[in-house]
DNA sequence: GACGATATTGACGTTAACGTAAACGTAAAC
DNA sequence: GTTTACGTTTACGTTAACGTCAATATCGTC
């Protein structure tokens, strides 16, 4: 076993991001992996640093509930960084959008603590009124 | 027309949230809302402010990335204050377990931004060293 | 009371994100 | 050198959250 450092196979990334074997063919499909071919007749997966590290960006894109297409676009801004002025600036719109969004997404959430914070206030009191 | 200020009909609600009829049809059946039914038969659709309220929740809900059947948990626990102890207990509860979610999301949210900002800089700086 | 606008109830279709089973190859351990 | 564990492809199944007809009813208006 070479020294699991830098790469990986399927069962030990799988486990360590507690995912299925499936689930990582499928986000290769999708095209938001793209682990290496080892073996004679390249059968077996190999995952390295940029896919481990892809990996944990798209299960924090999941649990944002962001698509796989979209996820995919977006960790694909920072991997392809481009080198034309032109891309560059698209670039930079394509960040003040994702921006928007998880700034109203934080709005949201702030909202849904505050109103919390509200109920349990309600349900303290009236704890004490039965008591 | 009764002056609309505590009901809507479908397409009127349906417009103000830009949600279809097919979906606040689905959200009932769901059991995230419940109008009142109008006319001889009961054969029409009339919202009032509870559903109002409700639906601006379950939307928030589904921007948020939750599904469905949660968000009719999470918004009952708003609605069906409990008078007994135990309840309360269970429902503070339940609170924590949310917030928690909240936070972590939250948390993601803020990595999210963060690391935005940062390819924002190295775009910035791209741009700079090109000109 | 005819008619267009609005609403209702089925019922089948669709997309995303995998699950699951089958059938088979390969590597590791004994 | 054969079990045993691990991995692969193919392909059909599943769930959620509606979309999209089609057929029918009813309301408001002239």
């Amino acid at each position: 076993m070479p020294p699991s450092s830098t790469t990986w196979t399927i069962a030990e990334i799988a486990n360590e991001f507690s995912v299925t074997h499936r689930a990582l063919r499928h986000y290769e499909q999708m095209g938001l992996l793209s682990p290496e071919r080892v073996g004679p007749n390249g059968s077996r997966r190999l995952y390295d640093k940029r896919d481990h590290i892809r990996l944990a960006l798209i299960l924090r894109g999941r649990r944002l509930g962001f698509p796989l297409e979209e996820i995919g676009t977006i960790i694909d801004m920072y991997d392809d960084q481009p080198g034309e002025a032109g891309q560059l600036r698209y670039l930079l719109d394509q960040i003040q959008d994702r921006r928007a969004d998880l700034q109203r997404r934080r709005a949201d959430i702030d909202q849904s603590l505050g109103e919390l914070e509200e109920l349990e206030a309600r349900c303290h009191s009236d704890l004490k009124r039965l008591s």
